[in-house]
DNA sequence: AAGACGGGGGG
DNA sequence: CCCCCAGTCTT
């Protein structure tokens, strides 16, 4: 029996059920796509529904603010997806006339859709026959074929899109898609993979080479990198002075304290000596520390962040300089706001008895 | 070709 | 601590 027919049994008998794979709605496919990219199924689903719930078609998304969206959209992560949504959404109403596009020439145009993306909603909405290639597309096919090319460079991206257009059954595209990223998912999996138990046991290159904790070979980036930010806390009549990142910053339109950055962590006496901190604040400033230090580990970077409050606000030179400041009318609407970090909005508490 | 971009979970 | 996740975009 061939791999496709195979995997395709496989896949028949467990599978997973899940939300979007009931329907052949272009949007809702595309909705869940770019949801799931770089992102578990666990932590996308609440999310689908969430955003099917307050967007049922793409011509509510394309109406919606986009604080609206990146509101939605806090703690998902890697936010330019959320704004890329938005302007796509804009786009299926302008070029398509509100009918969103199932042709992969037409939806790889879209901002946020790559060719996975494009691939995925092509052969799930229409059975165009794309072939999938994500995360779970190349350990498989690494694996079951021995290819230690690795997967993150030029040469081995298109290696792998090829034979995966090859491997793919072109009369069952979309169900051999499913089938290929749920095997990968469930049992292909990164970490102890269930070869003893495997339909594919006696075919599988790594496993008869024992290459399969071998394989796929990944190319390693570079490490992270430590930043230190420092947040002041500026009250003034119950408002607490909140700053918005501008256009450009990977955290555009998010909301945080206001805060200046420095390559290394210091004392209270040190941070006032900086030139960005002289810049904003009387020399007679008083800071006092508001909790601990807290650590936020993103995929790159290390983030230290402190918090002072601010002994007068009296003391800041010039609100309007700098800083895009606003204040926000109740400290305890602090939580509507997207905030860029969630520990920011667990230190509310902490400020709100600092408060008092 | 190489980096940047998040947050969560597993081992 | 490191790796991976229904990847894409920018430099």
């Amino acid at each position: 029996m061939s791999f496709a027919v195979t995997l395709m049994n496989w896949y028949r008998e467990k599978g997973r059920d899940l939300p979007w794979r009931t329907t052949h709605d272009a949007y809702t496919i595309w909705l869940s796509e770019i949801i799931l990219q770089q992102t578990r199924v666990e932590q996308g689903t609440p999310y689908f529904h969430r955003f099917l719930d307050a967007f049922p078609m793409v011509t509510k998304l394309a109406e919606a603010s986009e604080d609206e969206i990146l509101r939605l959209w806090q703690g998902l992560g890697y936010y330019s997806r959320a704004r890329n949504m938005h302007k796509a959404a804009k786009m299926v109403v302008e070029d398509f006339g509100g009918k969103f596009p199932r042709a992969y020439k037409d939806v790889i145009c879209l901002p946020g859709v790559g060719e996975y993306t494009a691939a995925a909603i092509a052969s799930f909405s229409s059975n165009e026959p794309r072939a999938v290639v994500d995360g779970n597309v190349y350990r498989v096919l690494a694996r079951y074929l021995g290819i230690s090319v690795p997967i993150n460079a030029t040469q081995g991206k298109k290696m792998f899109a090829e034979i995966a257009q090859e491997m793919l059954d072109k009369h069952n595209p979309a169900i051999y898609n499913q089938a290929i990223m749920d095997f990968g998912a469930l049992h292909c999996k990164p970490k102890n993979p269930l070869c003893e138990d495997c339909i594919f046991r006696m075919e599988c290159v790594a496993f008869q080479e024992k290459l399969v904790e071998k394989l796929p070979v990944k190319l390693k980036g570079k490490g992270s990198r430590n930043r230190y930010f420092h947040y002041f806390i500026v009250l003034e009549d119950e408002q607490i002075l909140m700053s918005k990142r501008g256009k450009g910053d990977v955290w555009t339109n998010l909301y945080e304290f206001p805060m200046i950055e420095t390559m290394e962590d210091m004392s209270i006496p040190d941070l006032m000596a900086q030139a960005d901190f002289v810049q904003y604040f009387e020399e007679d400033t008083a800071l006092e520390y508001v909790g601990k230090q807290v650590k936020h580990v993103l995929s790159h970077q290390n983030i230290y962040a402190r918090f002072y409050v601010v002994g007068d606000s009296g003391t800041l030179k010039n609100k309007k300089r700098g800083w895009n400041y606003y204040y926000c009318e109740k400290i305890d609407k602090l939580a509507k706001h997207k905030l860029i970090f969630s520990f920011l909005e667990k230190n509310v508490d902490l400020i709100a008895a600092k408060q008092l």
